[in-house]
DNA sequence: TTGAAAGCGCTACCAA
DNA sequence: TTGGTAGCGCTTTCAA
C-alpha cells in the first residue's frame, strides 16, 4: 500500500479512485496525452492549438485537481526545484537565522530544501554532497561547513573555507568587524582585552583573529597570549551548544589569574555564557568587565545587561546566499567573487568605560 | 545544460562521460540489466545468481560509482524516503530543539525532509500540504500548525490542536505541567500570581490554562482575571519573534498598577522577555518578583537570572515524533493514541519566597 | 491543429 | 541462472 494511494481526499484522485494523471484526463476528454501536457507546460506548440480544446483541457485540469507528478517530469527535465542547506547544528540561532532567511527566498521561488546538520561529523560532512546528489538537489548552501570533496553542481558558502571552482562566497568583512569592536573597547579606555577565537573549522575564525590582532597593532596595543582562549568545538552530545563552550571558556580565563577588562567573544552565544560565567565568579558586567559579541541575534537584546555586538545580518544574508545560488543555478550572470557584507556596532550594555 | 550533466567530478559519470545508469554498466559487464538490478536491490532472486555474476556487478558498480537514480526508482515504488515538517518559525529555539530531534532519528533512517515554516500564514497553512505531495513526501510532521484539510499521508502533531483519523499526537502533559508550575510557586507563598496564556492558535494553550485555573481552584487562590495576559502572534515581520511579545506582554501587566508577586510564563523566550521588562521597569527577579517559564531551552540556563522552569524533553519528542512517523508509514503496529509527555520541574534562580 | 511513439532509468513479471 | 519486456507518468520530436 503506497502512500499516495491511500486515499481519503480529494488529492490526485478522480471520483472513480483513480489516480490523476495525463493518460486519465486525455482518456476523459478524449484527447491526446500530448495535447495536454502542451497545454499544461504552455509549450511553444500551445499557440496552435484550438482555444475550445485549451479552455476544456483546464476545465478538467481543475475539476480533477490535476498535478503533473514531479518525479516523472523529472526524468526528462532533470529539475527537481530542491536544493540542499549543510548547517553544523540546526538547533543554533545563528544556522537558523540564515536558514530562516533562505527559506523566505526559496519559498517565494517554488524552491524546496533539504537540511543535513552534520554536527562537524567528518564522515557525514565527507558524505552528505554525494547522499544529496541522489536526491537531485540543483545546488547546495554550506554553512560553516567545509567543502571535502569537489561536487557537480553550484554552491554558496556562507562564512567559510570552502574554495572551489564553483563556489560562490558570502561572508562578513571580518577586518572590519575586529576593528568595530576592537575600537569600541579603545575609545571606552580598555587596554587588557580578552579574545575568545572560533574553533578552528570555522570560516570567520582566522581572519576575525587576523583582524584583531590588527586593529591591536594599530592601537598600540598588545595583545597577551594568555588572554586569548580557543572555543571549543561542539561536543558529540546533542545537548552541548556555542553557550557552554562560552562559559568554560570564560571560566578558563577567569582561573588564570590573568588581569582584563573586557572580552571580545566570538559570537552572542559564546558571549552570553562568558557573562554567565564571569557573574558566578562574582565579577559584573559590564562594570568590571565589558562583553562584546557577534551577530546580534534576536537573544542579544533580552539578555542581560543587553549585549553590545557586531551585527551581520544573519537573514539577509540567507537571503543573499539562496538568491546567488538559484542565480547560478538557472545560468544567470553572477559574478562568483566572494561577497562581503558590512558589519555594524550595535552599543548596548555590556560595554562601558574602563574602571580605573 | 542540466546540473547534473554538467560534471566535473566523479560523481555518477563514466570515464566516457557517459551517465552511469543501470544500461550502461550492463553493457559494460556483458549481462543484462535484470539480472543487475536483482543484484544490487537483493532481491529475492538475487539468490539465484551466480557468486561470480555477483561479484563482478558488486565491483563494476564501485568502479563507475554507480547511485540508483532515486526518482526513476519512485515511478515504480512510490517512496521516496521524505517527509515534511512544518513549523511556525524555523528560527525560533522551540521548533529548533524539536527539528533537532526529529532530524537525528530520520538521519539513522536514511530519510530526508522538507521544513516549510509558515509563519502562521493562513494560505501558506492551508496550501501547503498539497504541495508537499506533489513532492510525494510520506508523511508530515505538524508542529504547532493546525491542520486544515485532510491530508492522504500519516501525520503526527506536536503540540497541537490538529485532529483526524491520521494523526497521531504527541504533547506535554500539560495538566501536570500547570501543577508543577503552580504548586512550586504556592509552596514559596505566592498567591499573586500572573499567567502569560499562550496564542489561541498555540496547541498547548487551552489545556494548560485549564491545568492552572484548576491547581489554583485546589489550592484555593483565585487567579485575577486582570493578571491574565495572552501572548500575541507572530507579527509578519521576520524579525518579530517571542520573547518580543513576552517583552510587550509583560509591560501591559506592569502598566495595569495591578498587584502580583510571580509569573508563569508560556515558554521560556517570553519568561525572558518579562523578565527584561521587570527589570526595566525597576523591578527584580526574583527579589520583587518570581518568574517560570516553560520548555527549559538551552538559553535558560544561562539566562540572568537562571530561569526556573518546566521541561518539555524538545529533543526526544522530536526524536519520538519522528519514530512514530515512520512506523505508521512502514505499517508497523503503532496505536494512534496521543502520547503524553511527563514534564519536569527544574528550579533555578529565578523564583524565590515571596517577599511580605 | 492534433496525435503516435520513443525514451528518461528503473523494477517486476514472465520466459528461457 | 539469466534475460526480455512492459510499464511508472511525463516530455519531446516527428507525422499526420
Amino acid at each position: 500500500m503506497v502512500a499516495r494511494n491511500q486515499n481519503n481526499s480529494g488529492y490526485q484522485v478522480s471520483s472513480k479512485g483513480k489516480r490523476v494523471t495525463l493518460t486519465f484526463l486525455a482518456e476523459h476528454l478524449g484527447v491526446s496525452i500530448t495535447t495536454i501536457s502542451v497545454v499544461i507546460n504552455d509549450a511553444p506548440l500551445a499557440a496552435t492549438i484550438a482555444q475550445s480544446t485549451k479552455d476544456r483541457i483546464w476545465e478538467a485540469v481543475r475539476k480533477f485537481n490535476y498535478q503533473p507528478n514531479m518525479y516523472a517530469r523529472y526524468l526528462h527535465s532533470n529539475r527537481m526545484y530542491v536544493i540542499a542547506v549543510l548547517v553544523p547544528h540546526i538547533g543554533d540561532l545563528y544556522s537558523a537565522s540564515l536558514l530562516d532567511g533562505i527559506e523566505t527566498y526559496l519559498a517565494q521561488n517554488g524552491y524546496f530544501y533539504f537540511v543535513v546538520s552534520h554536527r562537524e561529523a567528518p564522515d557525514l560532512i565527507e558524505k552528505s554532497p554525494e547522499t544529496l546528489m541522489d536526491r537531485a538537489v540543483e545546488g547546495m548552501i554550506f554553512i560553516n561547513t567545509p567543502l571535502l570533496r569537489p561536487v557537480p553542481v553550484p554552491i554558496v558558502a556562507i562564512s567559510d573555507l570552502t574554495k572551489g571552482p564553483n563556489v560562490s562566497r558570502i561572508m562578513v568583512d571580518n577586518q572590519a568587524a575586529a576593528s568595530l569592536a576592537f575600537s569600541h573597547l579603545r575609545m571606552l579606555g580598555h587596554r587588557e582585552i580578552a579574545i575568545f577565537t572560533g574553533p578552528s573549522a570555522n570560516g570567520d575564525s582566522a581572519k576575525r583573529w587576523e583582524g584583531l590582532r590588527r586593529a591591536a597593532k594599530e592601537a598600540g596595543i598588545q595583545i597577551s597570549s594568555d588572554l586569548v582562549v580557543e572555543l571549543g568545538r561542539y561536543g558529540q552530545s546533542n545537548r552541548t551548544a556555542k553557550s557552554d563552550s562560552g562559559y568554560e571558556a570564560a571560566s578558563r580565563l577567569i582561573a588564570s589569574g590573568k588581569r582584563f577588562t573586557a572580552l571580545i567573544a566570538f559570537n552572542d552565544v559564546s558571549a552570553i555564557g562568558a557573562v554567565r560565567a564571569f557573574l558566578d565568579s562574582g565579577l559584573r558586567v559590564p562594570q568590571d568587565i565589558s562583553v562584546v559579541g557577534f551577530d546580534d541575534i534576536h537573544e542579544a537584546s533580552f539578555s542581560v545587561p543587553r549585549l553590545t555586538t557586531v551585527r551581520q545580518p544573519l537573514h539577509e544574508m540567507g537571503e543573499l546566499a539562496a538568491k546567488t545560488l538559484l542565480r547560478r543555478i538557472k545560468n544567470e550572470p553572477q559574478s562568483l567573487d566572494d561577497i562581503l557584507i558590512e558589519p555594524r556596532l550595535i552599543v548596548r550594555e555590556s560595554t562601558r568605560q574602563v574602571n580605573r
